[in-house]
RNA sequence: GGUCCCAUCGUCUAGCUUGGCCUAGGACGGCACCCUCUCAAGGUGCAGACACGGGUUCAAAUCCCGUUGGGACCA
């Protein structure tokens, strides 16, 4: 095992966002690929919009996923003695001193800043003041080096530059006694011997004010890798509006999290003209070389698209233990299943081909799935005809009287049909497909008839026959 | 407003580090054709991009500068 630690911290404010889970995947990978250590870290210290729902719905999204982690979860909340006690540690050496600038004091000295046009940054009224124990309200402030550069050189963007000029005296510790944000994860990442901190580059303006603090606690600097941001279509940050972001939503709509995961890596990382990975693909081929600098929108077509290959190249068992979940919940039971011959498995292999994702084939499932159906108005019009009656009649009867249902058997009476009624093969096989199963797409035709059985089959085309508009046999005959 | 990031087909991207192999490759989506019992899948083909302007160089998508345009963070 190699020393790397890299951490996924999410705020659990909300679900486990799509963008998150990117960059939960790309710590993961390269965890992985290390050899090293993979940690979550739940960010909850801002109590108000914290909940336990929500860091139960981080854990779900994460193992459905299957981004397994090797330490924690730990939760700042926990921690925040550890936190008061380095930060009060910065004050006794001289690096953080006490400001009691009120909110309103400094609010408005922002706004005065700001009509001036200047720099709207911390006016250093506290910091010489040597204030050793305040009695009222006050905020602990680090002294920011004000003089040289600080940089970033970033895995993925390179070399960044920042003049500490521009560095606030950033609050460790808020006057009710909390930490901030930049304080608790800078102590936690250097606690927790954080190698390399890879989030998303929302973060890059953040890292000036971090690094310098690992120097004062006498930490080592982690390495950074920033993330491009996911976009929505309008090229803005992907957010509700543009359609789902929680990844259990995604569950929900059908996609297998191979999928998932395949697609959000391609979403800012390549491997020259690949398009499919598997996980362990992932896990050998990454590294932060070929991680895209630039922001990508992010295109549900395309998630569809590997949806399905995933959907037809998997294995169909388990597909079909994937699907399960999902027939329970549209009501098919343990005895809709029954009635097909070769049980989900033989439906998946059926209709996999025809679907993008496990709830397209929980559509495509029902005829097979129900003991009745009701046929299409429309296609009955169109196919269930005085004039391919007979044929169907026919059909069915020596399918009847035939003991054998296998493929062959069944083929042979369909084509020995076709040739005594001078049919072509589609002549007789859509009107067929609609009697048995009530609209005019589905699998092949015997296909169709291996998954209903010899009965069904059989019962479903004398039940088709009845719909045959007789007012239009005098017509047509 | 300040700071920072980014810029190849509509979208994801290869190529950029180490300029020439780029008349810029692949994928999704679109269109057409083939296959075909329906619908798909599959196959073949077509349309489609180096943001702009300057440099550097024999040669730039690739290096440098600027402009423009997006985005993020801080307010």
């Amino acid at each position: 095992m190699s020393n790397v630690r890299v951490r996924f911290a999410p705020s659990p404010t909300g679900f486990l966002h799509i963008g998150g889970v990117r960059t939960a995947l790309f710590n993961w990978l390269y965890a992985r690929h290390t050899g090293g250590t993979f940690i979550l870290r739940i960010e909850d210290t801002d109590r108000d919009r914290s909940t336990d729902k929500a860091i139960q719905i981080i854990l779900e999204g994460l193992k459905w996923t299957g981004l397994d982690w090797d330490e924690g979860p730990y939760r700042q909340t926990d921690r925040l003695e550890l936190y008061r006690e380095h930060a009060m540690g910065l004050f006794e050496r001289g690096l953080a001193y006490w400001c009691v600038c009120t909110p309103g004091e400094l609010e408005a000295k922002r706004k005065d800043a700001h009509a001036r046009g200047e720099s709207v940054k911390y006016d250093g009224m506290c910091r010489e003041k040597g204030l050793s124990a305040p009695t009222g309200p006050a905020a602990l402030r680090f002294r920011s080096p004000q003089d040289g550069q600080t940089v970033l050189d970033d895995l993925i963007k390179g070399k960044i530059v920042f003049d500490n000029q521009v560095l606030d005296d950033l609050i460790i510790l808020r006057s009710n006694g909390y930490p901030t944000y930049n304080f608790s994860v800078v102590i936690d990442d250097a606690l927790m011997n954080i190698t390399h901190v890879i989030r998303g580059d929302d973060h890059v303006n953040n890292t000036p004010r971090q690094v310098p603090l690992f120097d004062a606690l006498g930490y080592a600097v982690p390495k950074f890798a920033h993330l491009p941001m996911i976009l929505g279509s309008d090229k803005a940050r992907l957010s509700k509006r543009h359609g789902a972001t929680s990844v259990l939503a995604y569950q929900e709509m059908g996609y297998l999290p191979e999928a998932l995961v395949n697609y959000l890596v391609r979403l800012g990382w390549s491997h020259g003209d690949q398009e499919i990975f598997s996980i362990s693909d992932l896990i050998r081929l990454f590294s932060f070389e070929h991680v895209q600098s630039s922001a990508a929108v992010f295109n549900p077509e395309k998630l569809r698209w590997l949806n399905a290959q995933y959907l037809r190249t998997s294995e169909p068992e388990s597909v079909a233990k994937q699907l399960l979940p999902y027939l329970e919940k549209e009501g098919y039971d343990e005895k809709a299943r029954a009635r097909i011959p070769g049980g989900v498995e033989a439906l998946v292999s059926s209709l996999r081909e025809r679907s993008e994702t496990l709830l397209d084939m929980v559509t495509g499932a029902a005829p097979y799935l129900a003991e009745t159906i009701t046929i299409e108005e429309n296609a009955a019009k169109k196919f269930l005809t005085p004039v391919i009656a007979p044929s169907l009649r026919k059909f069915a009867d020596r399918l009847e009287a035939e003991v054998s249902f296998a493929r062959d058997v069944v083929e042979h009476i369909f084509h020995a049909i076709l040739e005594e009624d001078g049919l072509k093969m589609g002549k007789l096989a859509q009107p067929l497909r609609v009697a048995l199963t009530g609209g005019t797409v589905s699998p092949g035709i015997y296909e169709v008839m291996d998954l209903l059985g010899k009965d069904r089959t059989v019962h479903r085309i004398r039940e088709g026959l009845k719909l045959v508009d007789v007012t239009s046999s005098s017509f047509a005959g």
